[in-house]
DNA sequence: CCTGCATGTGAGAACCATTGTCAACAGGAG
DNA sequence: CTCCTGTTGACAATGGTTCTCACATGCAGG
């Protein structure tokens, strides 16, 4: 029985403004900082169920940190930004097919992969 | 001026002999249990800097933990099988110019891309 | 409306991979 | 062989994430 609860909307509607990526030590700061205070162990279930769920997906900096982001639904890729962390999404049918076609190839089954592209976007390169 | 030591020939050494992605963590557990044994933070030097080199591949974990394998020096992604960690290079040329592609058309620059593809080999398939 | 209670919360401790510290060590150029 | 400098490793510190557990609170069912 899952409860709606003050907390778990309020680390989900912080995504409703965000462009980007954004780990949740970050969210639990922004709500901090808007008053809207949750404790850090709730923003970190929080996140984590609504990744479960599908709502968000997650990426890992090269550090290990993980990153969380409101998306659409369908099966894409990202376009991230190194400087500002502005994401597109990238739907690449050719893409899935090869992999799928390569695993294949190699007898390998229940095939899944991740694929990102990072760049720097054109506002932070004039911003030098 | 870098130097050859024991410790760094040791751990370049254990990478002969694995198939597959592995820790720092489990390259000092293995030297350890070889009896020519190396301090922790060393192996983690050693590691990183033969990653620096190209030297080794790496990779992170679902958990964030970072994996390291001895790979051929050109560019390539991985095939890599989550029961039994054996890994497979692939070369996909479409692959790289789509990310390319895809990134100039959002007037991206300095463009890298991550592409690891997962699944169960056929060995593990058949062990159940 | 109440009440009961299973579920959710959060302050703080624990975890664990990784990195920093620094005194002792050891390649290797000269 | 000597000396200098890069290297080592026991240990402490970091930092993101997870665990603990006493307390709070949604939310059926009455
Ligand atoms: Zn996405
Ligand atoms: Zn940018
Ligand atoms: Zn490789
Ligand atoms: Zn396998």
């Amino acid at each position: 029985m899952v409860r709606t609860t003050r907390q778990r909307t309020a680390v989900a509607a912080v995504f409703d403004d965000l462009e980007g990526f954004h780990s949740a030590q970050e969210v639990h700061a922004k709500l901090r900082a808007s008053g809207d205070s949750v404790g850090l162990s709730t923003v970190y279930r929080a996140v984590q169920a609504l990744a479960d769920d599908g709502e968000l997906d997650s990426i890992r900096t090269d550090s290990g940190e993980a990153l969380y982001r409101r998306c659409s639904t369908q099966h894409h890729h990202h376009l991230v930004c190194r400087g500002c962390g502005r994401t597109v999404e990238v739907a690449g049918p050719a893409v899935e097919n090869w992999a799928d076609r390569v695993a294949a190839e190699h007898c390998f089954a229940d095939v899944s992969h991740t694929l990102e592209i990072f760049g720097t976007c054109a506002a932070c390169r004039a911003a030098g």
